[in-house]
DNA sequence: TACAATTTTGTTATGATATAACAAGTAAAA
DNA sequence: TTTTACTTGTTATATCATAACAAAATTGTA
C-alpha cells in the first residue's frame, strides 16, 4: 500500500504548520500501532489494521459508516458490528480518538503517550487538528478536583475557523 | 405545575454544593426564559415552554426521545420533529445546552449571560454539573488564536467520578 | 375586519449512528 | 490435541436526527 498524497498535517505539537508527506505519518502510525499492540499482547488483526490505515488515509475524521463502506469495498464484512468492533479496539488501544461533536474518528499520532485528545475543528473545511496543552489539562484536573470530582476523560472540541479558511474568507471580502 | 423535589443542583457557580429547592431553579429558569424570549421577540410556545420545563424537571440531561415521550404523554404530538424543533429553539435561545458525549440536553441556569457550557459528567450517577471557568475559556481562545484559529464554539465535557460517588465507592471498599 | 405574510406545528418518511444476541470460526494456551 | 479465549459473521433492532411538504396559528397590514 502506497500513500501518495502530501498535505498539511493535523498534529500541531509534532509538526506544526509544516507541509510534509502524509505517507510517512501513516507508516509511522501503523508501525507504532504494531509495536504497541505487540507490547500489550493485543492483536492488530487484518480488519483492525486496515481500519486504522483507512482512518489515517482520510484527511478528516471518518464516520463509522464511511469507514464501513471502504472496508466493504475491499471485501471485508459489511455489517455495522465489523466496523464498530474495529473502532472499539482502536479506541481502547488509544490508536484513534472519537470526535464526539462530529460522530467521527481520527488517527492519533501520539498513541504511544497516554493523553487526552483536544481538537480544533474547522466549521468551513472540516479539518481537525489535534493539540496538546498540558496547562489546560492541569487546570482542568485541578478545577475538577476542587469540586471533589475525579477526572477520567476529557472531551475538548473547539470549533471555529482555521487559519486557511479565515484567510480565504478575508480574501473574498477584499 | 408544582415542583416538589429538592436536590443538589448542577450549577456550580451559582450555588455550589448547596442543597436547595429545585422548584425555585425551575421557576427561575422559566421566568428567565419568558423574559429573554419576550425581549428578543421570540415565541416561547406551549410545547417549547413545556419542553424546557421537562428538561429542568429531570435531574440529569434528557435525551430527545425521552423528552418526546414525556411530551406525548401530555397530549403533544409524538413525532420526532416536534421535540427536535423545540430543542433547536431552546438551544439557539441559549436556554439549554447539548451534552455532545451523551446526546442529551440540559437546562442552563445562566441563559441570560452568553457563555459556553462546560460540563463535569459523572460516569457513575450520570449527573452533570455545569461549570464556568473564565481562565480556561481565555486560555483556549489564546491557544487557538496562536494557531490562527478563530474560536466559535467549545465542547468541554469532562467525565469521571463525582464527589458523592467517590465517597460511596470509598465506603464500599472500607 | 379581511387579507397577506410569517411562523409554527402536523405528518409521513427516511437517514445516520450504534448495539444486542448468538452462532461460527480462529488463534493461543495447556 | 483439546481446551480456552478471542475474534468475526450474521440478523435484527435500538437510538438519534432530519427532509419535505401540508395544515394551522399568529402577526402585521390595509
Ligand atoms: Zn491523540
Ligand atoms: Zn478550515
Ligand atoms: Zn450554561
Ligand atoms: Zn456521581
Amino acid at each position: 500500500m502506497k500513500h501518495e498524497d502530501s498535505h498539511q498535517h493535523s498534529q500541531q505539537d509534532s509538526h506544526q504548520h509544516s507541509h510534509h508527506n502524509h505517507n510517512d505519518c501513516i507508516d509511522t502510525a501503523l508501525e507504532t500501532a504494531e509495536t504497541l499492540c505487540a507490547e500489550q499482547g493485543q492483536r492488530l488483526t487484518k480488519v483492525r489494521r486496515r481500519a486504522l490505515e483507512l482512518i489515517w488515509e482520510s484527511h478528516r475524521p471518518l464516520g463509522a459508516y464511511q469507514l464501513l463502506a471502504k472496508l466493504a469495498e475491499e471485501g471485508f464484512n459489511s455489517a455495522p458490528p465489523t466496523v464498530y468492533r474495529a473502532l472499539d479496539f482502536l479506541l481502547s488501544a488509544g490508536l484513534i480518538h472519537k470526535v464526539e461533536s462530529m460522530n467521527a474518528y481520527l488517527g492519533c499520532a501520539h498513541a504511544d503517550k497516554a493523553h487526552k485528545g483536544y481538537f480544533l475543528i474547522c466549521d468551513e473545511c472540516h479539518n481537525v487538528m489535534e493539540f496538546d496543552y498540558q496547562d489546560i489539562h492541569a487546570a482542568l484536573i485541578e478545577k475538577a478536583a476542587h469540586q471533589g470530582f475525579e477526572l477520567r476523560a476529557e472531551t475538548i472540541e473547539l470549533t471555529g475557523l482555521c487559519a486557511k479558511c479565515k484567510e480565504k474568507s478575508a480574501g473574498a471580502n477584499a
